[in-house]
DNA sequence: AGAATAGTGTCTTTTAGACACTATAGT
DNA sequence: ACTATAGTGTCTAAAAGACACTATTCT
């Protein structure tokens, strides 16, 4: 590039005598909503154990929010990208390295950690239970997966001149053997004319560390919205599966049962058949499904 | 709180002694690519103007980059979230303050920028054209909207053990009375029986800088995904339009045409009457119609 | 045999696609 | 009268919902 700008200078000049702006900067951080599915305790031999949706939590050993629980992640470093920090972080803390990941979105609110500025930017990832092991990283005083239930509690309109808006209280509870949590969000739609804006707000955080609530709301609806379009799904199971249990997952993510029937149809062209089935099941054998590659872009 | 962590400190008395880490920080920018739906010149008084799809950029001024057309942007500053900086800088640069904003991810590839550590968080603002007055930014040469295409014009798919690889190379074409831009971006869909990744790369900038093609190609993604499900589509229009404008606001979007009858029979608990008629159309008159708020949440 | 899930068939309802038809201001 | 769009009706095809029925293995 031979270009020269208002200084005479060409790029390779320009790159020379450059120095980092004065501008304060912030530190990023890559934090994480890791879910699985997997099986609750079940006594009957022949019921199927009813599948959960868990997400991974740290509980914070040092300050601020010392005790609280928080998502896992950490803080990008140069060399790398968002992404690649995510994964860094979630391969030391859980052990999993080939996760299905997606970036939620920045959040940035002024103020949400008390040390200096820090915004997160948010993933979401999806592991297949059988494949995880867990450990505890350095800063974590513990860690556990907890089961995830996400409902409307309560829910407002509001006419303002020119627009509407709408309230929704969302009550977000994480239970596991060492604690349980139960946080408030309320969610904003601001309907005008000419825009729309979803806000998330934290009426009670329940013990979560930071804006964790919010960040795990945005996931839990991120999941529920997505979970039809692509095959997100499959990253959640091994390899090898039944349609009852590709169902589950759905229903698990969606909190809502689905017609067998519908189900089967729906997803017949996004899996392929094995010659294997399930053994010992205490009833009649189910046959194994791969996921079919073919499908899907 | 009055917890105390391994030093014996509350959180009052760690923030205190609190000083940023020596980590290193990244500059982030928050960058827009801010679409309108403009009419085109029609000569035929009687023909309906065909409406294109249109966003807006700006040649730099100076290095990096200088002379190729970018992306709308600035630096986020410590006192305002990334959204709020996204709204300072659209406001700065066209003018404009009461827009569709949505976040579309972190771009943060090693080396994106050559003077230092920058990422950027990149938004897709939506406005209606009637509404824009252009103001060229300080940094800006000119600024210019740009008609957007982006079609695929190639595609390949390639096993690997245990995977599969999908390769689409899409040309992206910016045209306007200042320059012709044409990038071509390739998407590369990685699916293994655990993970599905997207990932982008600029075969050819054709002029863009930084990593925008890249970005440009991400936002016309997700329009054309997302302008069904939600009231995408409202935010590109005046608040009282015909239903032939709104479908012309989908066609464009997704660079296809669209039943009449379907397109109405979708769109008609979205939208409510008025007793307006358009005038002086060289045929019948049209209704106009108003976006129902009582419909969508 | 009985329990529990696997898997299929089919009827109904809803939604989308296709296309033809009528209606009407403006020149 | 003619043009170009506005707007509706209807047939068909595809997808989703509902539900009943058969099949099969393990205890």
């Amino acid at each position: 590039m031979d270009l020269r700008d208002e200084n005479g200078w060409t790029e390779q000049e320009f790159l020379e005598r450059y120095r980092p702006a004065e501008y304060e900067r912030p530190s990023v951080a890559a934090d994480m909503a890791i879910f699985t599915v997997s099986a609750a305790a079940e006594d009957n031999y022949r019921k199927l154990p009813e599948k959960e949706l868990r997400v991974l939590l740290i509980q914070r050993g040092g300050h601020p929010d010392l005790g609280k629980w928080a998502l896992p992640g950490g803080f990008v470093r140069p060399d790398e990208t968002v992404e690649q920090a995510a994964l860094r972080e979630l391969k030391e803390e859980t052990g999993v390295d080939r996760v299905y990941l997606e970036q939620l979105g920045v959040f940035s609110e002024v103020g949400r950690d008390p040390r200096t500025w820090v915004m997160s930017c948010a993933f979401l990832a999806l592991a297949d239970s059988s494949r995880l092991r867990l450990q505890a990283g350095d800063d974590a005083a513990h860690a556990a997966w907890f089961r995830v239930g996400y409902r409307l509690r309560r829910e407002g309109k509001e006419y303002t001149p020119g627009g509407l808006v709408k309230k929704q209280q969302y009550e977000l509870s994480l239970t596991s053997e060492l604690a349980e949590l139960n946080a408030t969000v309320e969610r904003t739609v601001t309907l005008t004319e000419a825009s729309a804006e979803v806000g998330y707000a934290i009426v009670a955080d329940g013990g979560l560390a930071f804006d964790h609530a919010k960040i795990l709301a945005c996931a839990v609806e991120w999941l529920r919205s997505r979970v039809n379009d692509s095959a997100l799904a499959f990253p959640l199971l091994p390899s090898e599966f039944t349609l009852t249990e590709l169902q589950q997952v759905y229903e698990v993510i969606l909190d809502k049962e689905l017609l067998k029937a519908a189900f089967r149809r729906k997803v017949a062209d996004l899996v392929e058949e094995t010659d294997r089935y399930t053994e010992n099941a205490g009833h009649r054998p189910s046959r194994l499904y791969r996921r079919k590659l073919e499908a899907l872009g």
